[in-house]
DNA sequence: TCTGGGGTCCTAGGACCC
DNA sequence: TCTGGGGTCCTAGGACCC
């Protein structure tokens, strides 16, 4: 939204004046004054580490096939997150493997971000594992950014028992790459006046929005260095990189990043998706699993209180390139009969796609989300049962785990369904 | 690096309306 | 009959982030 509207050229640089201006008319409320970015080190590793003491001082990994996360001590050994199992384990073949337990995370990521919620009001997450706090104005109460941060993170440690580092800045990238480069368990404040200085001997990646693919067309230009970046202009870079990105990044370049610190950002889309593994799999097998992400995503929009109206289907064919299809309801729906039909029908239209392409991946994600409460009504068709058959079918599933009930299209399948209840 | 699962945002063309 | 410009929505693809 508006994020994007100001971050723009030249003639924007915000001063705190200008920027109120926009906010009131925009109706958000502006805040000034340091920002924190906080950030959990390792965090499925660390607690992992927190909660067995074993595992301590250890190579760590989680996740089998890939690996989610994992601990500095296999970070040291060259192991990342995202990088294939056999591969981690060929770096580093004394660490311990342990499967994620999201709960524990969750608990976790619950804790640390009440202890954000005590510090500062203003609180923005950006994943189960960061957020930025608004510290401005907590001077007189709380003492000096570095102070607040200083305790922040004891209070984390002591608490929660897991370490975290917190970057400081007056913009957000600045504060976010602050933390960036004092990881693992440090702060880094970065003084007003000084920006420029920290800023431009950083390698362009640092960047936010210059990923494997910029990066490359940068280097290939010969500019490495954030310093290179702001060098260049803002003509050279939009037409580079295009309006959106160019602007964007001379913008960050130059240490104007507006972006306030949100506190009620809402989440745009739900979705789940599945690899089915390097062997490419059938239609069928594909249409199945597609039900089974289809029942978990309609379950999470209704513990949410959300219906949306553009359903979204993602494949990925055996050579690893993907497509998408998409179809938008007259009405935002959460109800999976509903739902379910319309991936159905956009899979059908793929079905030539599949069968000469083969398909490794199937994903579904539903956007245009609305609050639940303000959704029409399905008028005309299956008065009321479909929502009904969702309300029973989430009472059983939430008392008795979700295999307790499935689909007549899961059974015989993989994942080990048992009682058939839904007609198919 | 032979590749998981959850997201966000931007771009661009076409349909459609005024 | 031929023609213009602006705005919004839908769809598909792609880069990027954690």
């Amino acid at each position: 939204m508006f994020n994007h509207g100001f971050v723009a050229g030249p003639k924007t640089v915000s001063g705190p004046c200008h920027r109120s201006n926009i906010c009131a008319k925009i109706g958000a409320v502006p805040i000034e004054g340091p920002i924190l970015h906080a950030d959990l080190d390792a965090f499925y590793a660390s607690v992992e580490q927190r909660d067995d003491p074993r595992l301590r001082g250890r190579p760590v990994i989680v996740g089998g096939g890939v690996v989610l996360a994992c601990s500095y001590e296999a970070k040291a050994r060259g192991v990342r997150s995202a990088m294939g199992g056999r591969q981690a384990r060929v770096l580093c073949p004394d660490a311990i493997v342990v499967s994620p337990r999201m709960s524990a995370y969750s608990e976790a990521s619950e804790a640390v971000f009440r202890i954000f919620e005590r510090t500062t009001p203003i609180v923005e997450a950006l994943s189960i594992d960061e957020a930025f706090l608004g510290v401005g104005g907590l001077l007189r109460v709380s003492g000096t950014p570095a102070e607040i941060a200083v305790r922040l993170r004891r209070e984390i440690r002591e608490e929660v028992g897991l370490p975290i580092t917190v970057g400081v800045a007056h913009t957000k990238f600045l504060a976010k790459v602050a933390s960036a480069v004092a990881k693992p368990d440090g702060l880094l404040v970065v003084p007003a006046g000084g920006e420029l200085d920290f800023l431009h001997p950083l390698p362009v990646t640092r960047l936010w929005g210059v990923g494997p693919v910029t990066a490359e067309k940068l280097h290939q230009r010969g500019i490495h260095t954030v310093g290179r970046v702001a060098g260049l202009g803002e003509a050279a870079l939009v037409s580079l990189l295009g309006q959106g990105a160019g602007r964007h990044l001379y913008a960050l370049a130059h240490n104007r990043d507006p972006r306030p610190v949100q506190t009620r950002r809402r989440r745009r889309s739900i979705g789940a998706q599945c690899a089915l593994g390097p062997r490419s799999r059938s239609y069928s097998e594909a249409e199945a699993a597609l039900a089974a992400l289809t029942d978990r995503v309609c379950r999470r929009m209704r513990k949410a209180g959300r219906a949306g109206r553009t359903v979204m289907l993602r494949l990925r064919f055996a050579d690893y390139t993907r497509a998408t299809r998409s179809h938008s309801l007259p009405w935002p729906s959460d109800h999976t009969r509903t739902i379910l039909d319309t991936v159905r029908h956009l899979l059908l239209g793929t079905r030539p796609l599949i069968e000469t392409r083969g398909i490794t991946l199937v994903g579904i994600s539903v956007a245009n989300l609305a609050e639940a409460g303000t959704v029409q009504p399905m008028l005309p068709f299956a008065p009321g049962d479909a929502g009904d058959l969702d309300a029973a079918l989430d009472v059983v599933r939430e008392r008795f785990g979700s295999a307790a009930i499935t689909r007549a299209i899961l059974i015989g399948r993989d994942h080990t369904p048992t009682v058939p209840l839904l007609p198919d």
